[in-house]
DNA sequence: AGAATCGGATACAGGTCTGTATCCGATACG
DNA sequence: CGTATCGGATACAGACCTGTATCCGATTCT
């Protein structure tokens, strides 16, 4: 509960998550010490360790932009979508976009989980954000059915994990063959018709809302 | 052109890359200094230096060593094909052990990768050696067609580039979800209907051999 | 056996990074 | 307007790590 002079707080915290985003894009997660970054955003380590714990700490705040980013885009694409005749491949031509930003996230994110790897405590944390972040989309998935008006006959839960997996796999191999394969393909192609086998068509009648 | 006392120095290399291999599983590429490295093999980095120019130099050598298994373990393989009912399938089911030693050494060659994204002279010294790797395996899949009476009409580059692609993302994604997905499934599943694509029979006079 | 060389150990110089403790100007608030 | 607090800057201490230069014992070859 601060109340002083929070007004020039956001400002700082603000420039040093985007001084943190570009250094990390340049150099790495490793390669990115917390002086560099700082000074990249015109400010001192004083006013680093002011803001974050450590540089773990600042990956996180990160990973919350970039899920939150995530969540919203899927979110309002389910909530445009339109009636027509492929929704769900709709959906995904729509909401995955695999831009420049996208893949440098990509990489940090690849160089973070290596990291969590050799580091229990970190693990335990990524994970956690992750876990966090599924449940999000598995909400977004439940909404999905409900509005193409079919009920899923799969766990919803391994559903978003392998959502996530073609999502990640596809940019994988695109950086690897850049050109060869566009990164949206592989999840707009084959995506649509999974969702169709794994689920069903609800009956007429019944279509009440449960939480 | 040494001459002198060649005799201790294969020995001492070999234990520090024994000593490499055991510190970079335990705390990765990044994590592993030449310091620890050459403690753990009883060695002062006096030592390391005068076998390796650097840590990268040594990563290389473990790559060489790598390969070589690869390639000799396919190379065998080929030469062992009978003439069984899917005897692509029985090569991969053989050759495509994916043991506790092949995870370890994903894991240090993907952070490895990383890094070599952001630092372009080791990244061509890398690329240098995916493509003689890639040239090896190349001829492996030569020699199997021809083993298998088959010609492909594919080329063999990309295939190799495939078949690689698919086992290491094989790979990632069992690590991701441990237990889930034996890593060599999707190789042993969808390579031999695929190399059954890609190539068709020769004519049964014409087998005759050319480099 | 002696000379030349090799291989690894030791010592040195330099650089970088982290985290903390302290300080001081600026601001909000009474 | 004065005071308490906040936020960032500065300074400090300590830990690593790299690469090189030098040294010395051991060994091969003649």
């Amino acid at each position: 509960m601060p109340k002083g002079l929070t007004k020039r707080r956001p400002q700082t915290t603000a420039r040093l998550l985007e001084a943190a985003q570009e250094t990390f894009a340049e150099r790495g997660f490793y390669g990115s010490s917390i002086e560099v970054i700082s000074e990249r955003a015109g400010l001192t380590r004083g006013a680093f360790y002011s803001n974050f714990r450590n540089k773990e700490e600042l990956f996180f705040a990160l990973f919350d932009l970039h899920a939150q980013r995530v969540v919203d885009r899927l979110d309002q694409a389910v909530g445009e979508l339109d009636a027509s005749d492929d929704p769900v491949r709709a959906l995904f031509a729509r909401a995955v976009t695999v831009d420049a930003a996208e893949r440098r996230w990509y990489l940090l994110s690849t160089e973070f989980t290596l990291h969590a790897i050799r580091h229990p405590e970190t693990a335990r944390l990524l994970a956690e954000r992750d876990r966090a972040l599924r449940e999000q989309i598995v909400g977004i998935l439940a909404r999905l059915f409900a509005r193409i008006g079919r009920r899923p006959t799969a766990d919803l839960d391994s559903l978003a994990r392998l959502t996530t997996a073609v999502y990640e796999g596809s940019l994988a191999q695109s950086l690897v063959e850049p050109g060869e394969l566009a990164p949206e393909e592989l999840a707009v192609t084959y995506l649509p018709p999974l969702f169709d086998a794994v689920s069903e068509p609800v009956a007429p009648g019944e279509d009440a809302e449960q939480a």
